[in-house]
DNA sequence: CAGGATATTGCAACCGATTGCACAATTTAT
DNA sequence: ATAAATTGTGCAATCGGTTGCAATATCCTG
């Protein structure tokens, strides 16, 4: 029988010192009422007693957690790493708690993971949504309730909710106007799902570049996939086997542009000269890779930290200015795997 | 000022259907003394009235979460991402909950997350450890209180705690041994904290390998970093600069022996050719890199959903088994980085 | 139909921290 | 010295779900 040692209260505190709970209560959460020497004394006998906040009971009280949900699609890529370290920062600065979770790109898993953080009682809610979500009915529990949901990324159109994003339409005729201008006239887009904005906003800005740049549209140069590595396998060997072949892609993420690259070469193909390459995420795999993949940069971790403190700032007062949608600053990145030095250099 | 209408709690949903709150209680979690018709109209009119679990009363009384709280030194990479993929699978199918932290390699940071856990008084703990964390004092909150923890991958001794690792040493042997069957003779060896076992035991394979192959150690020719990017590319400039200069490089992850590989090519040297390069963990980028990097694979999401359920086991029965170490297997996976053609033609 | 076995439900006391309000102690003002 | 003001503590109710045990309802057997 293993001896469960129980818990050390506010209570046993209390007694200790001769003193009521309330007052234990009050100086360890440092009430102004209470003698600074009293504090002292309580303090360090609590600490003695091994005393440990409860936070269940805290929070049953007060009906706030002081945590904050995540959800993402996965944690597997540099930018959701690199946002929830930004959202890390902010939040424990701030004195809040994380709990985060993953959808796997399922919008019946991200229903099950706001229902779970909904039990949990989180203050707030961070969230970038999962690849085959088309309503927010599952977010009406936390509407309901007036707990604050920010989108971050890939977001939403909703009445009422803040977003922190980037331009991904700009992003999108950047990238696609780019590889125009280096001479491309056949440029296949892969992209993710429609429903989300980041590919829908990237697949309209290659769709204007092109126009603008009197190239006509085809549908057949557009695909579509998971932006796994595999899409990008399969993308390029359809790209090897078109009748004209394309001369330039650009494609939503930079780990399907990479393996785009890596089946292009194994075929013998040249990258930029016969096909250019441009990609999205300025991953780090983007600068270690031969040629060097042309992308677009993009502040992860600063999204992190926006969305973040634009939760806490609304869970402070309730009636912060609704601003509804942030855009950060984007970046095209352009590298060797789109630059052709044909007519070029230093033009 | 905004209605924040109440919670719904089973008080409610008991006057409604003019019945005690004990009864809905049990009804809700499915307890085999309510009458299954009794239990249905609780559960419809509990949907209708919009009830939902309050976790915090629920924990409060039982003194028991249904949460494992989760702490790796960091997010950023495949082997963290696919390991807490694994994790995941395993609690959600049995019930529980994840709150997942960041010790961002640091033994203080740690510390904060555990305090943090155990506040929120998870059930249990699967962590790996931070690069500078050298005693277990943080631990003991969590030990006085019979909170299970399992290290997994970075591990440390203790008694009476469970691991899950592989074997670093046979790994980082093979690693070695390969690159001698392969010629090399002046083998450089990059790895992280020697605190940390898995660096440690790799370096000790290392150690062994060039003494049964009859090779001399030389301690100029190991480094020691934070296995990020930028220590492949310093290790790689000195090894540039050496007097008789390597013809081989292990280092730790895959990370680092790619920018070790970039940076040697950008200096011409060749791969294998001059200089041989094996990495560790089998990251996606190590077959997309060229020349595709020999390296060790490693079952990281195997390796959560094994510590995952020892974990939950040991929830279940607290006498269950004291096994005290898992081992899982390893497999050099041999590329074209450190494969010369010389005499090795299927022999 | 009696009498006990079995199936259902309710009572009430928890779990631990918080806080409005009342009361006590100490200081200041008159 | 006494009233008034200020400071410091305690009382007791509350947050919502859980559960041992008691109480009531229903069923069975002969």
């Amino acid at each position: 029988m293993i001896k469960t040692s129980r818990e050390v209260t506010i209570y046993d505190v209390a007694k200790a010192l001769n003193l009521s709970p309330s007052t234990v209560s009050r100086a360890l959460k440092d009430h102004p009422h209470i003698k600074q020497e009293t504090k002292r004394k309580i303090r360090s006998v609590a600490r003695e007693m091994g005393y440990r906040h409860n936070k269940f009971a805290s929070s049953l009280r007060l009906t706030k957690t002081q945590t904050i949900g995540v959800v993402v699609p996965r944690l597997n890529s540099y930018f959701m790493a690199a946002a929830i370290a930004g959202i890390e920062k902010i939040t424990s600065d701030n004195g809040y708690g994380l709990v985060i979770s993953q959808s796997q790109e399922s919008a019946r898993k991200e229903a099950a993971c706001i229902s779970t953080l909904f039990n949990s009682r989180v203050d707030g809610l961070l969230i970038s949504l999962a690849a085959d979500t088309d309503n927010l009915e599952h977010f009406n529990l936390l509407f309901s309730k007036n707990i604050p949901v920010i989108f971050f990324d890939r977001v939403s159109d909703c009445y009422n909710c803040m977003r922190v994003v980037i331009d991904n339409y700009r992003a999108g005729y950047e990238a696609t106007a780019h590889l125009v201008e280096q001479g491309c006239k056949r440029i296949v887009h892969l992209g993710g799902s429609l429903r989300r904005n980041v590919y829908s906003d990237r697949f309209a800005g290659y769709r204007q570049a092109l126009a603008d740049n009197g190239i006509a549209f085809d549908q057949r140069l557009v695909f579509s996939g998971d932006m796994s590595e595999l899409s990008g396998t399969v993308t390029a060997q359809k790209m090897i086997r078109m009748k004209p072949r394309p001369d330039g892609i650009f494609t939503s993420n930079d780990t399907s542009a990479v393996a785009v690259m890596v089946e292009l070469l194994d075929s013998g193909i040249r990258i930029p000269e016969d096909i250019a390459v441009a990609g999205f995420n300025n991953d780090p795999i983007s600068h270690l890779i031969t040629p060097n993949l042309t992308t677009i940069d993009y502040p992860a971790r600063e999204m992190g930290e926006i969305a973040a403190n634009a939760l806490i700032s609304k869970l402070g007062n309730s009636e912060s200015a609704s601003l509804s949608t942030i855009i950060l600053r984007h970046n095209l990145v352009v590298r060797s795997s789109s630059l052709r030095n044909i007519n070029n250099n230093k033009k």
